[in-house]
DNA sequence: GGTCGTTAGTTGCATATACAACCAATATCA
DNA sequence: TGATATTGGTTGTATATGCAACTAACGACC
C-alpha cells in the first residue's frame, strides 16, 4: 500500500493556526482509527451510531448539540445509516422531531467493530508519552466549549455582525 | 440565525472516543474561525494558502505531508483555490510535479483574512485557562505525530491486519 | 536503451461538513 | 383563537476528505 517509507515519520512543521493544527490531528487520528476499525464502519459513523446508542435520543437536535453537528450534517450522516438498516425512525409526540434508534444490525456492527476501535484507542494511548491521555480527553472537551462558547458570544441574536 | 441560546451553552458531555472527541472539537473550532475569517476564505483554504505561501512548493506531495492531508484531498483542494486566481502553475523540472505558487491575488486574500484570523485565534485563547495555548499547540503537533507514527508502524509492507 | 519499480498527480466514487432557504409543527401571547 | 416567533428537519449547493484505480514521468539496473 506504500504506506510512507519510516524515514518519512519525521516530526511535522509547526502550524501557527490553531485551527490548522487541529484539523491536522484530527484528519490523522480519524485515518488511524478508520485503519483499524475496518471498511465496514468509518469513525463518524462510529461515533454517531455510539451516541445514539447511549442516550435513546427523541430528536435529532440533542444529538447535534452533543456531537457539536450542524443539524444538515447530522440529517444527511442519519440518512446513511438508515439505509445500511443500522437505525430506524422512531415515533415522538413532538411531530416536528424524527428520532432514530439502532436496529439489532446497528448493535451488532457496532459490537463487531469494538475490537477495532479499541485496538486504535491504544495504539494511540501508547503512542503518547504516559498518563497524557487523560489529559488530551478532557482537553479536547474543553477546547471545543471555549469554541462553542466564544462563537455564542459573538453570534447571539442582537450581536450583529453586519451580513452585508 | 437562531445561534443556539445561552443557556444551551452548557458543558459538552465526555465522549468516550479519542477520534470522537478530537472531531467535535475540530468542527467547533473550525467554525470559530469560519465565522471570524468571513465568507472569502474557508480556515481549510486558508490553511493551504498559508502552506503555499510558507514553502515555496516545488510539488504537491511536501505540501500534503506537511498537512497530514491525502494527495487526492489535496489535489482538489488546490483546483478551488486555482479556480479563484489565487495560486497558478509553477514549473519545475520533474515534469510529474504540478507545484503551485501564490498569485497577488491570492496574496491579497490573505492579507485581508489576517485581521479575522488574529480575532479567532485570539478569541479562542481567551477562552482558554491562561498559559493553555502553548500547551495546546505542542500537543496537537504531537498528536498528530502519535497517529502518524501508529499508522506506519501496522501499515506497512509486512504487516498484515488481514483482510476478510 | 529497455524493463521495472517508484513517485507524482488525477479521476471516479462515496461520505462528511455546513450555509441558506425552505417547510412543518409547536409554543407564546395578546 | 389567531398572529407571531421558535423549534425541528430537509433540500440545494459547495467544499473537504480519502480510497481504489489509473496514467505519466523518473530512476535504477543490466
Amino acid at each position: 500500500m506504500s504506506r510512507k517509507s519510516p524515514s518519512e515519520t519525521g516530526p511535522l512543521p509547526d502550524l501557527q493556526c490553531l485551527c490548522a493544527n487541529l484539523r491536522r490531528a484530527a484528519r490523522l487520528v480519524t485515518q488511524l482509527y478508520s485503519q483499524e476499525m475496518g471498511p465496514w464502519l468509518e469513525p463518524a459513523q462510529y461515533s454517531l451510531l455510539t451516541a445514539l446508542n447511549m442516550i435513546n435520543t427523541s430528536g435529532q437536535a440533542a444529538l447535534g448539540r452533543i456531537l457539536g453537528l450542524d443539524k444538515t450534517t447530522l440529517s444527511r450522516n442519519l440518512k446513511v445509516l438508515q439505509r445500511n438498516r443500522w437505525i430506524e425512525l422512531a415515533e415522538s409526540k413532538d411531530r416536528r422531531e424524527r428520532g432514530y434508534r439502532l436496529t439489532a444490525e446497528g448493535k451488532a456492527i457496532l459490537a463487531r467493530t469494538n475490537p477495532g476501535w479499541q485496538r486504535a484507542q491504544e495504539r494511540l494511548r501508547a503512542a503518547l508519552p504516559p498518563g497524557e491521555w487523560e489529559t488530551l480527553m478532557s482537553t479536547f472537551r474543553r477546547v471545543a466549549e471555549a469554541a462553542l462558547a466564544a462563537d455564542v458570544a459573538s453570534g447571539g441574536p442582537s450581536v450583529g455582525r453586519e451580513k452585508a
